[in-house]
DNA sequence: AAGTGGATCAACCGCAAGTTT
DNA sequence: AAAACTTGCGGTTGATCCACT
């Protein structure tokens, strides 16, 4: 399959923009909105093409954009999501309210890279890894940072002999069997395993930025913690978030206080790290 | 004042995945 | 099923700024 042009290359205007141009920009999007980036150009009247319009108006005339310099937590935050994540702007971006990826990817080269860098050889000298347990065990895909999840229909031994659970379990040590969709039903997954996270909708459907922060922060340090911790944090995030949790999630998933079922705790356990969304998104509810 | 080099960031490019025809 | 098309992502570039010599 041919790849579209970009744009007719006769024509039209590259480089920085115009104040006259993101005015123009602006008042089409405002008036007709954006459901054809390629056609916008044309019928605002730009000498762009439809990319160059995409751009401009996601990554610096949107609204909703925050401008200025990152705060501590905000930068704190893109530390730890790369740790997690690794280049994944666009998701990192998704749980930074007001930040578009290119930023975050700026941000990243120019300061918090040899923030790191610097970390890490103040670790280094003091004699400690900064690689936790989680993203270097079994059960963690390096490469793309996610857990490898098995799915319930694999009884093979070759992936048993990396674990024989799911990547909650990695981390804990306990012995599970299944892996559950967001509805707590079995994935109906032929796949030898699955790559699973939470989606991204996840971060959209949550209404504060405040609760957001907390699940981050959260999610974050459940994967730097030991087993005990990690049961005490779980079992205080359902407390905390099953309330903003009703609705999207029925309530069987969500209601698992203190006689919790051991299937519901996996699949809270999963949920909490970032293995448990599946290939179902959120949005499907 | 002029030159230089590093830092910053907006914008471009190529690719892959998804959608439509 | 395949081609055509659209969108979004991540890597990279290049213009500009600024501190330093």
């Amino acid at each position: 399959m041919g790849r579209a042009p970009c744009c007719e290359k006769m024509g039209l205007k590259k480089g920085p923009w115009t104040p006259q141009e993101d005015q123009i920009l602006i008042a089409h999007i405002q008036k007709q909105g954006h459901g054809n980036w390629r056609a916008l150009p044309k019928q605002a009247g730009l000498l762009r093409c439809g990319k160059s319009c995409r751009l401009r108006w996601a990554n610096y005339l949107r609204p909703d954009i925050k401008r200025g310099n990152f705060s501590r937590e905000e930068e704190e935050t893109i530390l730890k999501l790369h740790e997690i994540l690794g280049n994944k702007w666009s998701a990192i971006a998704a749980r930074l309210p007001g930040r578009t990826d290119n930023e975050i990817k700026n941000v990243w080269h120019t300061h918090l890279k040899k923030k790191l860098k610097q970390n890490q050889a103040a670790q280094d000298t003091k004699g400690h890894s900064l690689n936790s347990s989680f993203s270097t065990g079994p059960g963690f895909d390096s490469a793309t940072g996610y857990a490898l999840c098995r799915s319930p229909q694999d009884t093979s031994s070759e992936f048993s002999s990396v674990t024989d659970s799911s990547f909650a379990t990695t981390i804990t040590g306990e012995a599970t069997t299944t892996t559950k969709n967001i509805k707590n039903e079995p994935i109906d997954d032929s796949s030898e395993y699955s790559f699973l996270e939470i989606d991204d909708s996840f971060w959209s459907l949550t209404q504060s930025s405040a609760e957001i922060s907390s699940i981050q922060s959260a999610e974050i340090s459940y994967m730097q913690s030991d087993m005990a911790q990690q049961q005490a944090m779980a079992d205080e995030f359902e407390l905390q978030f099953a309330s903003s949790l009703e609705g999207i999630m029925e309530p069987a998933v969500y209601d698992c206080s203190s006689n919790i079922e051991d299937d519901n705790k996996d699949f809270w356990l999963n949920l909490f790290i970032g293995a448990g969304g599946c290939q179902n998104s959120l949005n499907d509810f």
